[in-house]
DNA sequence: ATATAATTGAGAACGATTCTCAATAACTAT
DNA sequence: ATAGTTATTGAGAATCGTTCTCAATTATAT
């Protein structure tokens, strides 16, 4: 763990959720000033297949990341995106019948199809109450 | 609907599902020799807007595009893809569950957050059989 | 300390998609 | 039909998020 990967690491649990390569680069160059974008990306992708950090994109072109901490407040969660302004609200309701929706899929899709499935995007997509929702 | 637009339509359809822009444009040139690739993303835009296409994408970097037939054969369904081979499965099998699943989380949404839901993504990564899963 | 391996920053390279623009095709009204 | 107006097209340039290259620096092991 070094210096460079500490300053990507801690923009991504301070400041908000659902941010950009480019939103963490200028935050965590705050701290870290001769932090390079490249190693911003070279992070992001090692945090992200170490399980910490969990990338999701949301229909513009460019990939989103945010702290992983499934057994935390946030835990599990998913996002619901306004197409309009671009919020992104994360939501943990519904939680039950969600699992077991996912159960029963994994398991219907894994005896049909021979599948092991190791992850899911569930997204909803609409307009937010001050877009006109 | 110019014979431009007419080839790429013919290729969605005729041609299996899950196409790249850049596959539609190979095979839709067949056809048309002299067809452009900005005219293949401009209608796979507008074909996608009248909601006759339907764009997903699976995690590389390229968008797919399907031919939208919600009421025929194929009607609405998901993606099951393979992380390995980058095989995808439709199904639209457990659709009873996930429809309940849909309607229960898009009324809690909307009266939570103010949310009018349009659409919503719902995909599983995994490994296939032939890929070891 | 010294050799070896890993990480870094800067900028070039990449690739899917979008834009520009002149040429062409499709309508419209006469 | 025909001249004028508008929409569509193809080709290539431009864009932009992301990845690659590479020399320099830093960490690790001996």
């Amino acid at each position: 763990m070094t210096p460079a990967r500490h300053a990507v690491l801690d923009a991504l649990s301070e400041r908000g959720e659902h941010l950009t390569a480019e939103e963490v680069f200028r935050s965590a160059a705050r701290r870290y000033p001769n932090l390079g974008l490249a190693t911003v990306y070279r992070t992001l992708e090692l945090l992200t297949e170490l399980g910490m950090v969990s990338r999701f994109d949301t229909g513009d072109d460019k990939a989103r990341y945010e702290f992983a901490d499934p057994t935390g407040a946030k835990g599990h969660h998913h996002h619901l995106v306004c197409t309009s302004c671009r919020k992104i609200i994360d939501y943990k309701d519904f939680i039950k019948e969600e699992t077991e929706l996912l159960r029963s899929t994994e398991e219907g899709l894994s005896r049909k199809y021979g599948f092991k499935i190791n992850s899911h995007v569930i997204q909803f997509y609409g307009v937010c109450r001050e877009c006109g929702g």
